[in-house]
DNA sequence: CCCGCGCACTAAAGCGCTTGAGCGACCAGA
DNA sequence: TCTGGTCGCTCAAGCGCTTTAGTGCGCGGG
């Protein structure tokens, strides 16, 4: 920065307000300014600017989960590449931590606030009694959380929501297979704790007992294959084996599938199978998977979004991203005997 | 840290060389100041620390495909997980972009590098003819390359390599599979231009030669299912069909199973399959995937602690991680009929 | 003719940390 | 007693940028 001060023959408090669209230079000087800069291939150290209290220029993602959860999940990368498309606008850096838990993940944002190291952060897989917004607003850190429930508690102000309607989606699917003849569905679902889970888990059981049915129910799993597979052979060795089947992700309804036609049950004729979270997976296995699919990468473009907004001091929002489409492949079909019982 | 020292009755400087461990200070003092420090919860400023050229913690790693292709593959995850896991013994901070091309990936490390944002990368998926070793090495920037092949003509020194051996790994593929019986052998590649894909087509044209094969050769595709699919139906729709088929990863494969039966070619039975890249989705599939494993975290964490090694002016290295083994499960076969034809 | 004002720009302090120079106290050796 | 050398610590500069408080100048109005 001396080097352009002297080159352009200003100070090196000129050549700040030139490079910040700050008043105080003439434009003549400015468009000079710029030009030195640009040909010195000048960029602001991003260490100095923090700390004369700008702010870091980056964001924070931690994911806390084990390394072996977080396999063939293409959440992840898809929501990230949505954060990263917006992010890039205003060569904001992504700091990227994967963790074990939840505490783990809290001991990061002390020390990336303690830090300096982040001006923001994205919450994902937020949970009941999650201990994380409130830490994020004692210190102070803007933050929005994604794949959020809208606290109905109105939690700690400055924090973002950006949710989806996984109640409204669930109800689409229940809706969808009912309406085929099933009345005994199982759903397999995600991990326990996570508020989403929860929340496809409860309103699974009030449009149950809305529509009267008592073989409906819900079976938390880790999101991995293995214990798709295992609950689904599970189930269906029961007395009463289920007609239809709902995988909280695609991996384990892949697995499910197969756990399924190891057994001798067909698909759909025997048993119906719908995935949450549609994916090449889903049309990559016989028969292709009826599948609830959202946009991840748009989802993660508007976190970003409402992150970008937090950081210019705009107002806190809860924002709702489009419900999912429930995607009609092959793998939903009529209840066998096509008579519809109660 | 005017906190601590006020606290402990030194100066900033005391205070300053008791946290970082280096002379001037009794051990008394080194003890109280780091029992203060330790209350008050204090944390360097990464900024302030970066600011005294200390470096900035941080380490970057940008991958340069489109978010689509990034989709099902559960490599980079994996990689960055292992990565993490020696990053976090020195809270070191991971950076993490994903660009659309390798021109957009250069232009971030040269900004990264104007910004002082990191202090080494992890450059991965070489290429023939990589402009990243080169600009890395202008710009003084310390890092290491994953899944590279050791440059026979010794690219830039400064540049450290962890490598798989390609050619052994594939070496060993055409041996089970000549051993069952099989002459034509079609290989879906990966990205054209990426080394690994070209030392795999380069090793297969060399075994086949050396074999005295004619009907084996390789088809470069971008590692997607649909063009996994796609390949898989052209060549065997051809006239002579190959009785083997090696897909570059384990999305491909999967979906070149289905597309074998969707023409009525049973697998083993007419054609057999090996995935290079173990993962869950292998096993997810009838029949179970014959595939290619290694230790992708594994993998990760290496290359994590080769770039450590030269962040301490350690020498550069070239490292390799342990051959792939071939895991024989039900996709593969002796070819129909059994007869060993030339 | 001078005052006051606005404009374009400069000087300097400060962000939180590191680091080389400096300084007094203490001790061993002559 | 004095010298020279450590030891344990303090001082102050400096890293690259922002920002506040000036400074000098030209110009229009009284």
């Amino acid at each position: 920065m001396k080097d352009i001060a002297r080159r352009a023959g200003v100070s090196e408090s000129a050549v700040s307000f030139a490079l910040n669209d700050r008043p105080g230079v003439s434009d003549i000087t400015r468009d000079r300014v710029r030009r030195v800069a640009e040909q010195l291939g000048w960029r602001p150290s991003t260490a100095a600017r923090a700390l004369s209290g700008e702010g870091s220029a980056t964001v924070g993602l931690v994911v806390a989960r084990p390394a072996a959860t977080l396999g063939v999940d293409s959440f992840f990368l898809q929501l990230i590449s949505g954060v990263q498309e917006v992010l890039a606008e205003r060569h904001l850096g992504l700091l990227f931590q994967v963790v074990e838990d939840v505490a783990a993940e809290c001991a990061v944002y002390r020390r990336w606030w303690a830090e300096h190291r982040v001006d923001g952060v994205l919450v994902v897989d937020p949970r009941t009694d999650d201990p994380r917004p409130a830490l994020l607003d004692e210190l102070g850190l803007p933050a929005v959380v994604t794949g959020g429930v809208p606290d109905p508690d109105a939690g700690p102000p400055g924090l973002s929501t950006v949710w989806v309607d996984d109640a409204g989606a669930m109800a689409s699917v229940v809706g969808h297979l009912y309406a085929l003849g099933h009345r005994r569905i199982v759903h397999i679902a995600g991990l326990e704790g996570l508020a989403h889970t929860e929340r496809r888990m409860r309103t699974l059981r009030a449009e149950a007992a809305s529509r009267g049915l008592s073989g409906v129910r819900s079976v938390p799993t880790d999101y991995s294959d293995a214990e798709g597979a295992a609950v689904t052979r599970r189930v269906l060795e029961a007395a009463e084996p289920p007609t239809a089947l709902v995988y909280d992700n695609d991996v384990m309804a892949v697995a499910g599938v197969a756990a399924a036609s190891s057994l001798g049950f067909a698909v759909p004729a025997d048993v119906s199978v719908v995935a949450w979270e549609d994916s090449a997976l889903c049309r990559m296995v016989h028969p292709w998977l009826t599948a609830l699919s959202r946009d991840t990468v748009a989802f993660g473009r508007t976190a970003a979004r409402e992150l970008l907004a937090l950081l210019d001091d705009g107002p806190a929002a809860t924002v709702q991203v489009p419900l999912p489409r429930l995607i009609e492949r092959e793998s939903t079909g009529p209840v066998r005997g096509g008579r519809e019982q109660p």
